[in-house]
DNA sequence: CGAAACGTTGATATCCTTCAACATGAGTGG
DNA sequence: CCACTCATGTTGAAGGATATCAACGTTTCG
């Protein structure tokens, strides 16, 4: 584990507070000083790996907080590596009903899926503002053929994005609201600690009510007792955009919390 | 599209009726004449890649139906390919509860998460018994470094089975008792359907209410009473373990099915 | 024959949704 | 500066969808 004061100190600001950006670009943006993998809670890769993922490496773009950064039904969808700031994948029913289907953090890789497919089945929204490093889909396939085990970074990558909605089916189809709710919070947090985002139990906690709700299949009525009889329970509190675990153990309890850790993850 | 009969010629008995086999091996199957393949209903691939796909092979092996391909928390589990049956993952809370994550049909590729992470974070059940081809992971990840385009089409399956995960996750989130039922039918019927198993609106059905009830997240009294609704309904019958679509309109109808078409797959 | 798996049905309970109203703060245009 | 709207959060009341409990029928299988 990396200490708590070497973290802070190489530690990028991961979510922009700024919320006037618009659509802009910082075309200096190079992979030798990427802030988030020098944080050191990625997988370590040699030199020449480094150098060909900055050959992949397009641009560094910025989107404001509730940016569509991938169209459900878009063709032919463009990859990214969400450098900073929170994100959401999601699908609408034809009536509008909507499912959020997992959140995506700095780190993650967002639309692989949509890119195999050459058309998006879902939706992907800046919950924050974010920023994205564009990955041109020729230049990532041209990686299967010039680096395997980069390729093998990107497969595996999907299959932890796999795993984040496998938790969440379970936690919308067996969990009790006090329990999904429990679930989510437990889980966010412990990916944020995974990024070094978290401070004396306190983390950035951009969802609103209505984004809890729609991840997990609840009404919006309904999750705002039910977070509200979670916080009388002594669990957490939040205020101004931040969320503070006050009783880790209980929370992960009361959730029924099966812990499954997962090795340090690649960064492309 | 294939003609039906070219199907019927080809196609192996991609479920297997005689329900007393025990863990057998078949150390003759080659790839080279995979009926699987031969249907024509996987994307092609040159003589040479089939012949890197047999190398990798090791054997096939049966399972009766029940049987656990993949234990949780299970280390170094191996992959496989569904030669024939149908299978399912699913996660258990610690209190035992069961949320069934998706089912897997012939062409499935099983494992793949698990191999990832080198432990398992989810079970694989055989529904009925099955026959599979073993792809030790050595070799797997060795085909990343010898053929790119494999490795691209593992991704590929990969991705395709999270969209499984989205869609029902999404059933389970936003849509009514009715419509997941529906929804789960139609989308199973799809599914059968490419692989030519349908004939004349009807394919072996072999998930018993309990199955139906823990991919739902639904309880067994309600989805049994919610399934006779739907036959009421005129939607479909059911018999000896398999299912004919009396309406597949109305049922896609009242599933809010939306269809999203995905390419030709790829076999490994 | 008995047990176990699967399916069916009715009665009752409860979790969760829906409807409705209100509070607060931020942003916007007059 | 104020009125206005909109997004967000909060709370109470009522209704409905789904769960739970219980009993029974059927089939399969040892």
């Amino acid at each position: 584990m990396v200490s708590a004061l070497l973290i802070a100190k190489s530690r990028p600001r991961l979510i922009r507070s700024s919320s006037t950006l618009q659509d802009s670009r910082d075309m200096s943006a190079t992979c030798y000083e990427c802030a988030l993998r020098e944080c050191g809670l990625f997988k370590p890769i040699t030199p020449e790996e480094l150098s060909v993922i900055n050959d992949i490496l397009r641009e560094r773009v910025s989107r404001p907080a509730g940016a569509e950064i991938v169209r459900a039904g878009d063709g032919s969808p463009e990859l990214y590596t969400l450098y900073c700031g929170w994100a959401f994948r999601y699908k609408t029913l034809p009536d509008g009903r909507r499912q959020i289907l997992n959140f995506l953090l700095p780190g993650d890789l967002i639309g692989l899926q949509a890119a195999m497919f050459d058309a998006a089945l879902h939706g992907i929204e800046a919950l924050t503002d974010v920023e994205l490093c564009v990955l041109p889909r020729r230049k990532v396939w041209a990686l299967f053929g010039k680096k395997p085990a980069l390729a093998f970074d990107v497969t595996w990558l999907g299959s932890r994005e796999e795993s984040l909605v496998d938790e969440n089916l379970t936690s919308v189809g067996r969990r009790t609201a006090l329990e999904r709710i429990a679930a989510l919070i437990v889980k966010l947090y412990k990916r944020a600690a995974a990024l070094g985002l978290v401070t004396d139990g306190t983390f950035a906690f951009p969802l609103t009510q209505h984004h809890i709700a729609d991840a997990l299949g609840l009404s919006l009525v309904h999750t705002n007792k039910t977070l509200a009889r979670l916080r009388k329970l002594g669990m957490f509190t939040q205020g101004n955009g931040s969320l503070k675990l006050t009783n880790p153990r209980a929370l992960a309890r009361v959730a029924q919390y099966f812990d499954e850790e997962i090795p340090l993850r690649p960064l492309i």
